[in-house]
DNA sequence: TTGAATTTATCCGTGTCGCGGATTAATTCT
DNA sequence: AGAATTAATCCGCGACACGGATAAATTCAA
């Protein structure tokens, strides 16, 4: 760990500031100090200095003329041309790309819908090459404003390394995927698993805005899990992403296994039916489920409880208030989910009944983009430890000792 | 989380110096700068502030004379009776109690041999202060000496709120058992779930000084689980300590179920054997493997299975390098630990087969005693926020003292 | 035995930071 | 137009970390 010196503390303070900037909209110097708890003097010496390197913006008066009677609030906001970042996400059959500006909104995103599964990674590598430098140019930029990318994928991804372990979109192990991707476009380019991108994402902007503890668990093609703990993203020891599909579990009815071969789209589809290209084989399979066909039912609920299993596993080690479940089809039917929260809560002990709400989110294609940027802006608000997301929620704490 | 000013500077510098005495015992202040990277002057200001706090002392010269020319260095470290602290520890058929100094050494130990399975809440409260003075008075203390008590036991316990959620000892759900004994000792009383403190007991003094990240299983009447993460003890959403018994576990044999029940020793016997008192059932039945008994056999090799699924899965999870699996009797015996071995060889992908050392560690009464010192000295020894454990992970071996 | 060399620990001056109180700035109300 | 009010900045203070100079305590060599 580092060293306290005075740097360091201008740096916590100064991340401090940008956060509450950042969440709290366009938001005076005054409403900063209650937010961050610092002195008047010490916020206007941190903004000045932000301003200096327009990192934040002064919105002109005009707009908020709330009843005051003094000296009207300036409002200071994150200045969004400050950088852009371009996020990139892999999934089986396409690859999307966006650039953002410094608020995370997306300027202008870029679908290539392509079958990469089996793709070898030279070649994905050059599709990604080249859909990040044509998004760049449709969005009027050089590559040099670009300050950073982020590459979404599934799978086990050692981010600290830039190294993607496993992929049900790569063959091959341990691809390089982040030191390619950074020599070839000359920007640094990390790589995260995209369950991750979405829980940031969400963390920063969507519905869990407030909450230090959330679990995203994706059911897509393959099935992915990200932990925001302590409004941190929770990484294992080597900063490896946890991988949900490498669970093994064991669903109630039927036997067990490991968890990407009995709840994924992939496997519930294997089971029924042909997997047709870019979701038909989902929708056949939840049309039949709507209408009542038992087989159908039965592949969905067996995913469903086995997923339900594995979730109840992680809420006994986690307690996260919430338990956010994504994807694109499969996770909005009823038929997966209801047999999903009978699971869960058949398997969970008495005492963490109810600590867990679990929701089901569609996403679109910019939420996870917006993750992706804030991934790489994080680095950019100078974070020296990490800490991100809402305001500390403090319980009571435990018992202080007096001085000796 | 805090904002920074001069005083948690100092606070963490402090801690910094603080820690790099606790963990390279008797240490000059030379030594120091290096660990710290701090300046001489300020370590020279804090170890002043801390020998004035007789927090540290300074050994008189006499022992290390190393070969140097100049000035000889003066030694520092903790200062054994800087305070005084207790741990007890709650187990299904004993309690325990302990003293320590500063050091974590153990002062005086007294262990009650007493069934509190099913006791009243009260009554074990009643034990557990009568226990604790007893200590104290053995020791040649008085209760104004002891900074501090810490209780360790098998359960749901939130620490941070003082509260055992759920436990085999209790029959209530929820009791507050921190409250009350501080109430009734007049000392901060805190309490853990009991692998936890074993956990940071080992990151303090045993095996796995030099890890920042590892798990320990202890296997006695219940299932205990620690997590250390990151250098610090990891608790769910609310501080709660997760609980290994409520996970839900597939063995590749079996059926499945609640972990509790497939693995812990009670459950072990009561497949095999009615319970005898204090582990005397548990001595057959491993005799009984041992002479080649097939049920006894087939009744670990189910215990070590559903266990191993349940690691295998904390492994995809949290990456450790280390495993401890820890308890009294069956935990040693290779015909649990094998079919353990070999089921997390078998259900771990193939990209984590390698991460995780999985090791053996009986525990004599001490460990958790010092770590329940450890525990309650960690808020003595002012860490700001926590981190705790070895030396920052260096990729050269930790610099010699001898030249420079 | 005594002075040079050497290593350790402390002292002093400087710069940065956050903070509280006074001061200036920009409004609205009367 | 002046008083009241709220926002932001300025000024002086104390705490801290740091680099370089200084003092302290020892060994080595003559």
């Amino acid at each position: 760990m580092k060293t306290a010196d005075p740097e360091l503390m201008r740096a916590i303070n100064r991340f401090h500031v940008m956060d509450a900037i950042r969440r709290h909209g366009p938001v005076s110097r005054v409403q900063i100090c209650q937010l961050t708890e610092l002195s008047a003097t010490t916020v206007s010496a941190i903004t000045a200095a932000l301003l200096d390197d327009r990192l934040i913006s002064s919105l002109q008066v005009g707009a908020l003329r709330d009843a005051g009677r003094g000296r009207p609030r300036v409002m200071l906001q994150l200045n969004p041309d400050a950088a852009y970042v371009v996020g990139v996400r892999l999934a089986p059959d396409q690859i999307t790309v966006a650039v953002t500006n410094f608020c995370a909104d997306i300027l202008h995103s870029l679908s290539l819908p392509i079958r990469i599964d089996r793709q070898t990674a030279a070649v994905i590598t050059d599709l990604v090459e080249d859909g990040v430098r044509r998004c760049i140019e449709d969005a009027d930029l050089e590559m040099s404003d670009v300050l950073g990318v982020c590459v979404g994928l599934p799978g086990v991804v050692e981010r600290s390394a830039g190294v993607c372990r496993q992929s049900p979109i790569f063959g091959d192990h341990d691809v390089p995927l982040g030191a390619e991707l950074t020599r070839r476009l000359g920007v640094p380019v990390s790589i995260d698993s995209d369950a991750n991108l979405v829980a940031l994402a969400e963390h920063w902007f969507g519905q869990a805005r407030d909450l230090n503890d959330f679990l995203v668990v994706s059911v897509e093609r393959s099935l992915g899990l990200a932990i925001l703990h302590n409004g941190e993203l929770f990484r294992g020891a080597n900063g490896l992403s946890p991988d949900l599909g490498d669970l093994m579990v064991r669903a109630p009815g039927n036997g067990g296994g490991r968890l990407g071969d009995m709840a994924s789209e992939i496997s519930v589809l294997g089971e029924s039916d042909a997997a047709l290209p870019s979701g038909r084989g989902m929708a056949l399979l939840l049309r039949r489920a709507d209408d009542g066909d038992k087989a159908s039912l039965a592949t969905l609920a067996a995913a469903g409880e086995a997923l339900g299993c594995a979730v109840a596993n992680l809420i006994t080690l986690f307690a996260p208030p919430k338990v956010i479940i994504t994807g694109r089809a499969m996770a909005s039917s009823e038929h997966f989910i209801r047999p999903l929260r009978e699971t869960v809560a058949t398997l969970l002990p008495p005492s963490l009944a109810d600590v867990s709400d679990l929701v089901v989110r569609e996403w679109d294609d910019s939420i996870w983009a917006r993750g992706a940027a804030a991934m790489t802006l994080r680095d950019l608000y100078g974070a020296p430890w990490g800490t991100t997301g809402p305001a500390p929620i403090r319980e009571a704490p435990a018992p202080q000792f007096g001085e000796l």
